[in-house]
DNA sequence: GTTCTAACA
DNA sequence: TGTTAGGA
């Protein structure tokens, strides 16, 4: 079982990904009916996030807190989604593959280029490296 | 008790 | 976005 798999497997509620995110479940929700996450359903019709459901919800968070309406995060998500066709992830070495000392190094870079306000969304799609 | 959808004094 | 109703 490899990484994408468990990120993308259906672990918790929306209870759990309220407190993850601290964003409240009317937004969870709204935002999936916006079309910026797709979580799962369980047979109950309960919505079940996975992990890069929750990376995802807290770059919209982010996004919303600098003033980007849902159009514009639905834009952005579908900017990115070119450029990685266009743009074969594993040409870029992507963090999955970094070593530890290669990544410090580009966190570091991050951190520099993120304002003041900001997080920057390659550091909160790396947060599971640090869970483990 | 928790989550879901739909709707709005 | 919050909150509430009514059901699962």
């Amino acid at each position: 079982m490899n990484d994408h798999v468990r990120r993308n497997m259906p672990l918790f509620p929306i209870s759990i990904v309220k407190k993850l995110t601290e964003l409240s479940a009317r937004q969870i929700r709204y935002y999936e009916e916006n079309g910026l996450v797709h979580p799962s359903r369980s047979e109950g019709n309960q919505r079940q996030f996975s992990f890069n459901d929750v990376d995802k919800l807290l770059e919209i968070k982010s996004l919303i807190e600098r003033g980007v309406n849902i159009s514009g995060i639905r834009e952005i998500f579908e900017l990115r989604v070119e450029q990685e066709q266009k743009n074969p992830a594993p040409a870029l070495k992507n963090t999955e593959t970094m070593s530890d000392k290669e990544l410090r190094r580009h966190l570091q870079k991050e951190v520099m280029m993120a304002g003041p306000q900001g997080r920057s969304s390659m550091i909160q799609g790396q947060l599971s490296r640090f869970f483990h």
